[in-house]
RNA sequence: GCGGAUGUGGCGGAAUGGCAGACGCAUCAGACUCAAAAUCUGACGGGGGCGACCUCGUGUGGGUUCAAGUCCCACCAUCCGCACCA
């Protein structure tokens, strides 16, 4: 046997057959399914094969929906604004339109290469006026419901990018994109109230299909605390309460007894005011040394640091005269920005109270037991309370939880929730971005663009490089920013900073089912036909950033209305990456890019298709092997052969035969619904195996090789059409391959006469035994003890037997 | 530090608690060929034996079980996420 798949001439055939006659056709009786992939940024540097994998991934399993009979929803779009168009326009001089253009043309041509099932009617960029209107009308709407604001505060800053940035992007200090240091920069900013969803966001993760590592870092960032703040009097000269009140928050009211000293973040409002005459030098001196400090050296600084402000407040529980210190291990945007500490109970506090002197009180008992000289914090909450007054004797873990209310009871503070989630930074201050559709106004102040003068067109600009003042290049066209207030006609400014790159893709996978829509983001009929999306397929790297946002975004649409359901991404399936050798990630700088185009034309795509697969399980990482491609290449030769040498032989169709079928149905239909595509490909490869030998004995039957055929279509579509077209020659209308259905199998006709067993002495396999399957207990094990009788020498004590599998003798 | 994932031949990997290494890559041998490529056939974890066979073996050490890659406990390594959130 020779190479006679003709790879080049099949797929050419079917890619112009199925630009002619698509076969995913709208089609109002069937049930829809939609099947999302993440879509790109174009950049210039195109696609290598690890972004093949996703797009196969999600092909495959469009398809075989389609082939159960659902119309798919399965579009494509660009995310184009950001960083990277922007800064080529910078250095190359061309404005990022253009370059974004070609790099959409481009990428498009490669995802084409897929032979995908996209529906290109359904495109939609971001950066399309017609597209971004409605990013900008969806901020209009937060603002006139609250939950757009300005505020004045220090936000982290990219002096590399010269922008700000939200939480979410910055990644062990360093700016997400370009890894530079991040800085502090006290900025006036556009802010999105997330936290206002913030339980939401929480709860739900409840209702989806996702993986359980995506909602656990979700519900990690999201971080909610329950525990108590507590209201602490600060101390006169003479130790007497005063009228000024420091509020804490903690999680573990029950330790409150134990509160040896309280810390306040250096930027705490009251922080200044606590100095006395002697300490006012190094309290001054300490905040401005604090403000200094960029995050990563607030993170890298594991050494506590800190000073004493000279005040004293009082323990609202036990009247204790508690100092009151200054540290930057205390955060000033969390919680109350201020902590009593429990050196006792907290490796923090410990680490503190010892290298500063400061008392500690344990206050629950460890086994029963007060520890003598301490040398680290005790900090579960469990064990029996000590040195606390009227709570002595009570069980930690059970005050840990009434403390709150006991603490609201006695008038000294009160329950709280707390998140970690901070409000969205929302404004950068770049150029290539969706303007921030606001006026600001000296009399009216804020006012939003009236919704029918949307979109705020992005102006053309001289100089697209960042001020890196804080202002937008858009702040250097003076035509473009002075306008006139939609409010009283006076003279006003437009605002000059943009939106993030997360904004157009917090909602893009609504518009792709009426992106021509110019009146509405989406007709609530289309939104309720078509969404939320069934699938979707994506890297991991969105498990915080988009997908939290999309939701936010969802929710928010949600409440005002525009859409019906309130998560917009009911199963999620995050597949692994494919890096270069050794797992290092593939990058232009690290020259171990594997471009597909080459692939494509050497093999084939159904063959990169199958190898993209059969290169290891999809939601692991795997390393590309150039080599392996021709393995599944061989496979679809031996197929190609096996079908064209059988198709006209009208061989019988034997019992044998179509037990295999039946098997073959079901091995591949388990393995495909459990996402274990690797082992599907493996699976086509070992019943092809299977198939050849029997063609050698007598052939195969046309039922067997037409249900292999449409098994195999979802995987290697261009093959699978013409082997479907020749083998069904002669018949009326051939039709597509995609419309003859997923096959069926029936356990009956799958079932096996009889078994191999393997029979084992005390777990030792000693022989193999054919057994009947109906075969009773006794027999089977006299069978077994046959075949192994000269080696049953001991006293028998056990017999095993599992049907099908396994004769186990235990002998002594 | 906390949390999660992973660990199986030369390599990628497969195994509802039931014959470890399916399927493929690479390698070696054979067939075909003047030759090479392609294709086909076979071998392919380690050690031992002429031999049918024996024995060890799924990161390490224990345990549960008739039976453990799989379950439990304690470690080690690698990768990922979070990281002073009180």
């Amino acid at each position: 046997m020779s190479i006679s798949y003709n790879h080049r001439e099949i797929e050419d055939k079917w890619t112009k057959r199925w630009a002619e006659h698509p076969v995913n056709v709208k089609d109002d009786k069937k049930k829809k399914y939609y099947c999302l992939d993440m879509f790109p940024y174009p950049s210039g540097n195109g696609l290598h094969v690890g972004h093949w994998r996703g797009y196969v991934i999600s092909d495959v399993w469009s398809r075989y929906k389609m082939m159960q009979g659902y119309h798919i929803i399965h579009p494509m779009g660009w995310d184009a604004f950001g960083l990277p168009a922007e800064n080529y326009a910078i250095k190359m001089g061309v404005h990022p339109a253009k370059s974004t253009a070609e790099n959409v043309a481009n990428i498009k041509r490669q995802i084409q290469q897929i032979a995908a099932v996209y529906d290109w009617d359904l495109e939609v960029n971001t950066t399309d006026p017609n597209y971004y209107k409605w990013t900008q009308w969806i901020f209009v709407k937060m603002f006139k419901e609250g939950l757009a604001y300005e505020k004045e505060m220090p936000i982290n800053w990219c002096p590399s990018c010269k922008t700000g940035l939200a939480n979410e992007e910055v990644v062990n200090g360093k700016c997400e994109r370009c890894g530079a240091d991040v800085t502090k920069k006290n900025l006036r900013q556009w802010m999105l109230k997330i936290t206002a969803y913030a339980d939401r966001l929480l709860n739900d993760l409840d209702k989806l299909d996702w993986p359980e590592k995506v909602k656990k870092m979700q519900t990690d960032w999201i971080g909610k605390s329950h525990g108590a703040e507590v209201d602490f009097l600060v101390a006169d000269q003479n130790g007497e309460k005063t009228e000024k009140k420091i509020t804490v928050y903690t999680t573990r009211p029950d330790t409150l007894h134990g509160a040896t000293f309280m810390v306040l973040a250096p930027e705490h409002e009251l922080a200044k005011d606590l100095a006395t005459d002697e300490t006012r030098a190094a309290v001054e001196d300490y905040i401005y040394q604090s403000s200094l400090k960029s995050s990563v050296d607030r993170l890298q600084d594991k050494e506590k640091t800190g000073v004493f402000t000279g005040s004293y407040c009082i323990n609202p529980l036990n009247g204790a005269k508690v100092p009151i210190w200054l540290s930057d291990y205390v955060l000033a945007d969390y919680g109350t920005g201020a902590i009593m500490c429990v050196p006792a109970h907290d490796d923090r506090d410990f680490e503190f109270a010892k290298k500063f002197n400061i008392p500690i009180i344990q206050v629950i008992a460890k086994d029963g037991k007060e520890i003598e000289n301490m040398t680290e914090a005790y900090t579960q909450a469990s064990g029996i309370m000590i040195h606390s007054g009227e709570w002595d004797g009570m069980e930690s873990s059970v005050l840990k939880k009434e403390a709150p209310k006991m603490i609201e009871d006695m008038g000294i503070g009160r329950a709280t929730t707390n998140y970690k989630l901070r409000d969205w930074v929302f404004s950068r201050q770049r150029y290539w971005g969706e303007p921030i559709p606001i006026i600001h106004c000296e009399k009216c102040g804020a006012v939003p663009v009236p919704e029918e003068e949307l979109p705020v067109l992005l102006p053309e600009v001289e100089s697209y490089q960042p001020t890196g003042t804080g202002e937008s290049p858009l702040a250097d066209i003076k035509d473009w920013v002075n306008t006139k207030c939609p409010c009283c006609g006076g003279p006003a400014k437009r605002e000059t900073n943009t939106m993030p790159q997360w904004a157009g893709s917090s909602w893009y996978f609504l518009r792709y089912v009426d992106n021509k829509n110019e009146n509405e983001l989406v007709s609530r009929e289309k939104a309720d036909t078509y969404l939320p999306v069934d699938m979707y397929i994506g890297g991991v790297e969105h498990a915080v950033l988009h997908l939290l946002y999309s939701r936010f975004y969802t929710k928010f649409l949600y409440d005002i209305g525009v859409v019906g359901f309130d998560e917009p991404f009911k199963k999620l399936f995050n597949q692994g990456m494919i890096t270069g050798k050794n797992g290092i990630k593939m990058s232009k700088s690290k020259g171990n890019v594997v471009s597909p185009d080459d692939l494509v034309r050497d093999y084939g795509c159904d063959s990169l298709r199958l190898y993209e697969l059969f290169v290891g399980p999809p939601e692991l990482d795997s390393e590309w092997d150039d080599r392996g491609i021709d393995g599944v290449y061989r496979f679809l030769n031996r197929f190609w052969n096996l079908v064209t040498e059988n198709k006209d032989k009208n061989a019988a169709e034997t019992k044998e035969l179509v037990k295999l079928r039946h098997k073959l149905v079901h091995d591949i239909t388990q393995r495909l619904t459990s996402f274990s595509l690797n082992t599907v490909i493996s699976g086509f490869m070992e019943y092809n195996n299977k198939l050849l030998e029997l063609s050698k004995k007598g052939g195969v039957d046309v039922e067997t090789l037409k249900t292999f055929v449409r098994l195999l279509a979802p995987f290697a579509p261009h093959i699978s059409e013409e082997l479907w077209e020749q083998l069904n020659q002669g018949s009326e209308s051939v039709g597509s391959v995609f419309d003859a259905g997923w096959p069926e199998y029936d356990e009956a006709a799958m079932a096996d006469d009889e078994k191999e067993v393997a029979v084992q002495i005390n777990g030792k396999t000693r022989a193999v035994v054919t057994l009947p399957v109906d075969v009773s207990k006794e027999d089977a094990i006299a069978a077994g003890k046959e075949a192994v009788s000269d080696k049953l020498t001991g006293t028998i004590v056990k017999e095993i037997y599992v049907p099908g599998r396994i004769i186990n003798i235990v002998q002594k």
